[in-house]
DNA sequence: GCCGTTTTCGGCCCGACTGTTTTCAGTCG
């Protein structure tokens, strides 16, 4: 069991006290070692076999039993009871947006409702709106929240759609009856949320993959017209999967057009006509004399005129980064130290490190006051007089700040604190119900700032959980562009905003994409390859990259546009 | 359920927003 799914358990676990109607403070202490657990460097095993779980701040003799007994067996005693004591399907309602588990028990205890159907039944009848404390408001936006969580169902964002194929087509490749097993479709294409996934294999056996697809547990049913070439099923529950067969020697074909998407196969079609029959791939472009367009960019966004024009481009890849620029540590909500971000940092790669910690109004997040600031500044001081020194590779850590946008725009210090940094990510955290009008203002207004050297995920969406505020892209975009500010693409795979459909109106304005990990732990550094894979769907080179400048380059940057912004 | 120069009981995380109320509870980040 790992750290995440162990604090998983003890978060829900908190959630079912509530509902059942225990303390809120015994749920508060799930909930709080829950947090500690998910931001724990060492594994809970580990600390298990040495006995030491109880030396953790907020995890005493009782919940390391009840921790034990979660690793042993998958749950404990307290949890099973709980389980047991309340209706099944009630934790779904908790995925509705404006019920915690006060308002659950209150539903459950009063209209006898359960399920989210029978949730649906109670809001459209306006039953749900009679309870005490409910309005015609809240039973408004639960019915939205519902018709959203039913749009969401089924849809998996990218990074966990590959998590779920990559050991299906790891176990298809092993099998001998199958010559290659590829993905295909909008998970190919790296689509920032999936709606299932679409996998081709290659066999001269046809009849043979069904036994290989039954002996992987799938729940692969043959289609109800009996064609034994495709396959349909579900795996995690709820998640469609694909699987197509194919002859060899018709492959290449076979997985352009399952690639897709629709609009780029239908230009093909339209100009090249039909596509030849290929085993590899590339064929199928090289046979038209077009340059071999990448999965990623095949949206019929122009991409077929570059090819014939053999002028792609020349995609980033995570190689191309140098540095890093956006990141957190204990100083603020993250998980690691100062020292243990860049040193982490450093040891995959990276010339240089941003520490980005949460600006003094983001007081969830333990923003840092101006005297943490100034106590930050000095260590990183500090560690880069030790990086120089230590015989390594060159390696630099740039002071940086995540200042809040506040709700005037302005940035989240005075402008002497500001200028002691090195470069500022500011992003907005607060305040998200504005109108679109508003809210670009807003972010214009910070733009303008002459401190802000990167406007930080741009629409704070949160891929299959809430949209972003919205905001008119293209004025920022011009903002960006006139005040030489770079925007991020955030690599969480929850965010990946700036969202790839606006990456080439930025560079076509000269803008700077930062690609940006947003780590707060050291295994959130590897977010890059989400961040650079939907970069890619946005054409972006390494050339239209800020943290793909070496570091000499960077730092230049850095002191160029400081030397060139009137302040 | 945890914790303690507040130490064996009685507290326990901040601030804003929303929708409901008529002073506040619940949710969220």
């Amino acid at each position: 069991m790992t750290n995440k799914s162990i604090a998983s358990l003890l978060s829900e676990t908190a959630t079912l006290v509530e509902i059942a109607g225990g303390n809120a403070f015994r749920a508060r202490a799930f909930q709080r070692a829950a947090r500690t657990l998910e931001q724990l460097d060492e594994s809970v095993a580990t600390l298990l076999a040495e006995d030491r779980l109880t030396d953790i701040s907020g995890i005493g003799a009782g919940l390391a039993a009840q921790i034990g007994e979660l690793v042993d067996r998958g749950s404990f005693e307290a949890r099973d009871d709980l389980l047991a004591s309340l209706p099944p399907g009630l934790l779904d309602l908790t995925r509705v947006r404006g019920l915690g588990p006060k308002r659950i028990r209150q539903i459950w205890q009063e209209l006898d409702v359960t399920t989210l159907d029978a949730l649906e039944d109670a809001a459209q009848s306006g039953r749900l709106a009679e309870l005490d404390g409910f309005g015609p408001k809240t039973q408004q936006n639960v019915l939205e929240s519902l018709d959203q969580l039913r749009a969401y169902a089924g849809r998996r964002r990218y990074a966990e759609a590959v998590g779920l194929v990559e050991p299906i087509l790891a176990a298809l490749r092993e099998a001998d009856v199958i010559v290659r097993a590829e993905p295909s479709g909008p998970l190919r294409r790296q689509m920032e949320t999936v709606a299932g996934a679409d996998l081709l294999v290659a066999t001269t056996t046809p009849k043979a993959v069904r036994a290989v697809a039954a002996d992987l547990g799938l729940a692969l049913t043959p289609r109800p017209d009996g064609d034994d070439l495709v396959f349909t099923g579900t795996v995690d529950d709820d998640f469609p999967l694909r699987l197509r067969i194919v002859a060899p020697e018709r492959f290449g074909t076979a997985w352009w057009w399952q690639t897709g998407s629709s609009e780029h196969c239908a230009a093909f079609e339209e100009r090249y006509g039909a596509p030849a029959a290929v085993a590899d791939e590339p064929d199928l472009y090289a046979t038209v004399d077009l340059e071999v367009v990448p999965p990623a960019l095949r949206e019929g966004r122009n991409e077929l005129e570059a090819a014939a024009r053999h002028a792609l481009p020349d995609l980033i890849t995570t190689e191309s980064l140098h540095g890093t620029l956006h990141n957190h540590s204990t100083y603020s909500d993250g998980a690691h130290s100062l020292r243990e971000m860049a040193e982490a940092a450093r040891a995959r790669g990276y010339s240089y490190f941003g520490i980005c910690d949460h600006s003094q109004s983001l007081q969830i997040a333990n923003g840092l006051s101006v005297d943490a600031v100034q106590e930050q500044q000095a260590e990183v001081r500090a560690l880069n007089e030790t990086f120089a020194d230590d015989g390594g590779p060159p390696f630099r850590i740039f002071s940086g700040i995540e200042s809040d946008i506040l709700p005037d725009g302005s940035l989240d210090y005075d402008d002497d604190i500001l200028a002691s940094f090195d470069f500022i990510v500011a992003s907005v955290h607060t305040r998200f119900s504005m109108s679109t009008d508003e809210a670009t203002a807003r972010i214009i207004r910070a733009v303008r700032n002459p401190y802000t050297t990167i406007l930080g995920h741009p629409t704070g969406r949160l891929l299959l959980r809430r949209d972003g505020y919205a905001i008119h892209h293209e004025p920022v975009i011009e903002a960006c562009a006139e005040h030489g500010v770079a925007i991020e693409l955030n690599a969480n795979p929850y965010r990946l905003d700036l969202d790839w459909r606006w990456i080439r109106a930025a560079t076509e304005q000269g803008v700077l994409i930062a690609i940006n990990p947003d780590a707060h732990s050291i295994d959130q550094l590897d977010y890059m390859r989400w961040g650079v894979r939907a970069a890619q769907k946005g054409w972006l080179t390494a050339e239209q990259c800020l943290n793909a400048k070496p570091l000499d380059a960077f730092s230049g940057w850095l002191a160029h546009r400081r030397a060139s912004t009137t302040v």
